[in-house]
RNA sequence: GCGCCCGUAGCUCAGCUGGAUAGAGCAACGGACUUCUAAUCCGUAGGCCACAGGUUCGAAUCCUGUCGGGCGCACCA
């Protein structure tokens, strides 16, 4: 529990007896009360805006309301002084003593603090990456995958039960178009000269390994047979190389999913008709014919009848096909099996992470989980936005025809987990976002990784220095959450401390917008006040974390940084970056 | 033509789901190194939050419209 989360319940608590003492109307609704720390620092510690919210429905003025809560907080044990300001702001200034020991509660509390509950064990599904196996991933790739990893640590962190999921597209045309890209490779594998890589087939090296493979499993037996015969058993080899290229690809950013979950097999386990029947019960299927779409009628434009989905009922703009002219499923009818088969598991929410690029794709499935869950709406898709290639400033050219495109891998190889992970989250996820291989590697406050991975590794030089300094002194967890925290006044302690008060907010707050953006931007900001107090121990001797001739006082200020550390590892863990102790 | 996203300092972007005087970094200028790693810090300067209306105690944030940019727009996946 956090103290704004102790001062809400405070409040709670004062208007409910205003109410008994008739100083206020019962029974108010307090739902756009906020409490938190006021922007700006004199004003206090914690501020409310409850009087300004509720002057409407006591139907008092602001001042009024204010002046009978502020009476009441100011009662409070912790609490040094309340004011009232501006419109009706109440701000609250907490005795120094409380903020002080903040300190102990963070280091009792290690990487639990900031740790909640407030997703209630609720399942959730968060499905990301999902990349057609046809190939290695690139960086487009990258930035999904990143953010559904850390959303999805990030939740877990604030009490959901997270299964982490990747939908394999197994099922389309393009493992047919594989599968013969590969079988050509079988074919060189044994010899034949194959010449130019027909246009329409992928021409990556990386299915030079397949073809061979195939040669050792199958010898000549598929050689110079029609298609039918192998095509079956050469798709489902293709696609396992790839999946297993792919996990490779995703293991160099440590990135594991729960479950990787097929469409094929919604296809083969008749699910798909399941799933259809569902909405044919409730009156959502009809054969119908199209309009085209207007502006950009397509040259080869035809009538047809069709099976629709009548996805306008629930907001989307047609009505959308799930079954093509030759009577086979579309992927979107397989897609709305794979979501209610995610229903089905028991999950109340759910998270898509897609490309921009699927942008128009978002209302109909938002509209398939409408209709199956009556209209509740418990999928949340999350668009990831490009992500530009530079170096030095000028683009990097990728042309995905030539197969010229670099790879997550390439990347990874390049500048290494951490940086790659740390970047991709340094922008909110509907925001294209420039990757600079010059920049991202230097080693200046111009990088953001850097900067935070510095902080926390000039702690831990500091506690090595420290014990040099002072060989008998104990620097254990619970020495240092005994230390004497009184001694932290300069305004600078101060405001780290209250820094770090907001972490359990920070925390929250982006869980609920699923937005892991905002902790690599609270850990820059956290980063940036501890680099600022240790140079103010460049002029103040006094400040300075290690006092040669004070042991105790040093134990104080090794717990103060200690604290800082501990937030910031636990910031990157989050990320899954890794916290370095040493640079 | 329609839908979604975006427009904040010269540049790259935050802005805690409606709060008080809109913040960082880079670039510019001026300062701090016999150091607990200056791999850092401090200061100065820089703004009609694209534009116009609306909602209310209060708007960068919510609604409508306009302008400008990105993505997408029948059976592909």
């Amino acid at each position: 529990m956090n103290i704004f989360d102790t001062y809400a319940k405070s409040l709670n608590m004062i208007i409910t007896k205003l109410g008994e003492e008739d100083a206020l109307p019962k029974g108010l609704d307090l739902k756009n009360v906020t409490i938190e720390p006021p922007r700006d620092a004199s004003h206090g510690d914690i501020s409310t805006n409850i009087a300004m919210v509720l002057t409407k429905q006591a139907r008092m003025k602001p001042r009024d309301i204010a002046d009978f809560v502020a009476a009441e907080l100011a009662k409070i044990d912790d609490v040094e002084k309340v004011d009232v300001a501006g419109p009706g702001f109440i701000n609250i200034t907490l005795k120094q003593s409380v903020i002080q020991s903040q300190v102990t509660d963070i280091l009792n509390l290690k990487g639990k603090y900031g740790r909640s509950d407030i997703g209630g064990s609720e399942k959730i599904n968060v499905e990301y990456v999902s990349v057609n196996p046809t190939g290695p991933l690139h960086v487009g790739h990258c930035r999904g995958a990143i953010f559904g990893d850390a959303l999805s640590t990030l939740l877990e962190y604030v009490g959901y039960d997270v299964t982490r999921e990747y939908y394999i597209n197994d099922a389309g045309g393009q493992i047919d178009v594989l599968a013969r890209s590969a079988y050509l490779r079988y074919e060189e594998a044994l010899g034949k000269d194959i010449g130019k890589i027909p246009e329409g087939l992928y021409p990556g090296d990386y299915l030079v390994p397949v073809g061979q493979a195939l040669a050792e499993k199958y010898s000549d037996a598929l050689l110079d047979k029609p298609e039918s015969e192998w095509l079956s058993d050469v798709r489902q080899f293709a696609t396992d190389a790839m999946m297993d290229l792919i996990r490779a690809d995703l293991e160099t950013l440590e990135i594991k999913h729960d479950v990787f979950f097929s469409e094929l097999t919604l296809h083969k386990s008749g699910q798909i008709d399941k799933a259809l029947e569902k909405l044919e019960h409730k009156g959502l299927l009809y054969t119908g014919v199209l309009a085209p779409p207007k502006g950009t009628k397509p040259d080869d434009w035809e009538e047809r009848p069709q099976t629709l989905f009548k996805s306008t009922d629930f907001g989307d703009d047609v009505d959308r096909a799930v079954k093509k002219s030759d009577g086979s499923w579309t992927y979107f009818a397989a897609d709305i099996a794979y979501h209610y088969d995610k229903i089905e598991r028991g999950f109340t929410s759910m998270v898509d992470v897609w490309g921009a690029d699927h942008g128009g794709y978002v209302k109909r499935v938002e509209a398939v989980i409408e209709a199956l869950t009556d209209k509740k709406n418990v999928l949340d898709v999350r668009l990831c936005q490009m992500v530009k290639l530079l170096r030095d400033g000028t683009p990097v050219k990728m042309s995905k025809r030539s197969g010229a495109f670099v790879t997550m891998r390439d990347i990874v190889d390049e500048v290494g987990k951490d940086v790659v992970r740390f970047i991709m989250l340094t922008r909110k996820n509907d925001a294209s976002l420039d990757f600079d291989f010059a920049r991202v590697t230097e080693q200046s406050k111009d990088n953001p990784v850097f900067y935070v991975q510095y902080a926390h590794a000039r702690v831990h030089s500091v506690l090595r220095k420290a014990q040099a300094a002072f060989p008998d002194m104990d620097v254990s967890t619970a020495a240092l959450s005994a230390a004497d925290m009184t001694v932290f006044s300069d305004s600078s302690e101060l405001s780290l401390i209250r820094n770090m008060m907001n972490w359990p907010r920070f925390v929250e707050s982006a869980a609920l917008a699923r937005e892991p953006h905002r902790i690599a931007y609270y850990l820059f900001d956290l980063a940036s006040e501890f680099h600022a107090l240790w140079n103010k121990g460049n002029d103040n001797l006094d400040l300075r974390f290690i006092i040669e001739d004070d042991m105790d006082k040093t134990l104080s200020r090794l717990a103060l940084i200690s604290a800082v550390s501990h937030i910031i590892a636990t910031g990157l863990n989050i990320l899954g970056v890794e916290p370095v102790t040493e640079m």
